[in-house]
DNA sequence: TTTATTTACTACCTAAAAGTAAGTTATGCA
DNA sequence: TGCATAACTTACTTTTAGGTAGTAAATAAA
């Protein structure tokens, strides 16, 4: 990234005066209502690598219930996240890949994964102490 | 950011391989365990403000409950994302700031952030369609 | 016609998250 | 001691997330 886009894009955050209110009128919290919880960041942080049938996704999102699965590709269907294309075939075969508005979140995904990575021990260390219980 | 570390920065998520599988054993999916959650994420973008009181975090994350405020900055605090000031005054006055790992949230919240701000329009018309609900 | 296979949906149930409201603690000073 | 106030906690209730199991659609091949 050139230097001047990056510092064009950290302002925003820069930009916001210390009595800002987030509220439902404020973008951040709208979009942390729509996608931040887990299995939406797993299932679209996985079609980053391509496009993915329903059982792909099920081999690969572990612990995910087919139920779950199937819900969060509908909702991500809904926000036009994601497209579907079915082939008529026996079996059926069903194909999920990002659309543009999906695959614009490449960015913030990768650094969070980014920070996972650089953040390994510590983040495991607290995994570990809370066995995921918050 | 140079050129090159940016490079550096998606190779990680490049570097993955179309079976990568995403259990509890698979960093990502630890982090979205523990901050994955609206919340969550909003009082750490606030903070990312500067320190601030409960009272202020109260005012600014409208609709947060005080029990759920409570609640998140206590896991934050065990997480070691944020750390906790009691001044002996009356009234009693307790400030929360970032830690250092806090901080290195920056980047993929401030990530998040630019991408909401890029996508408002879309994000706003989900959310209406949707009232908020998935 | 029956079988095989993947996807998707429904109904029912349990567990966890989150809201409400009331009460409690901590604090320094009068 | 009593007070005033911010911060915090607890008990209770409601809401939402999530799991399991069973079923249906699709259709080529046996």
């Amino acid at each position: 990234m050139e230097a001047e886009k990056k510092i064009k894009k950290i302002s925003y955050l820069e930009s916001l005066n210390s009595r800002t209110v987030f509220d439902e009128n404020c973008i951040i919290q709208v979009s942390f209502a729509l996608i931040a919880d887990k299995w939406t960041l797993l299932i679209l942080t996985t079609l980053m690598q391509g496009t993915k049938r329903n059982s792909d996704l099920q081999k690969q999102v572990i612990g995910i219930s087919p139920k779950m699965l199937s819900q969060t590709l509908k909702t991500l269907l809904k926000y036009g996240m994601i497209s579907r294309k079915v082939y008529p075939e026996v079996p059926p075969r069903v194909e999920y890949t990002l659309t543009e508005f999906g695959k614009s979140l490449v960015e913030p995904l990768s650094s969070f994964y980014n920070w996972s990575v650089d953040w390994e021990d510590k983040l495991r260390t607290i995994y570990k102490k809370t066995k995921g219980k918050k």
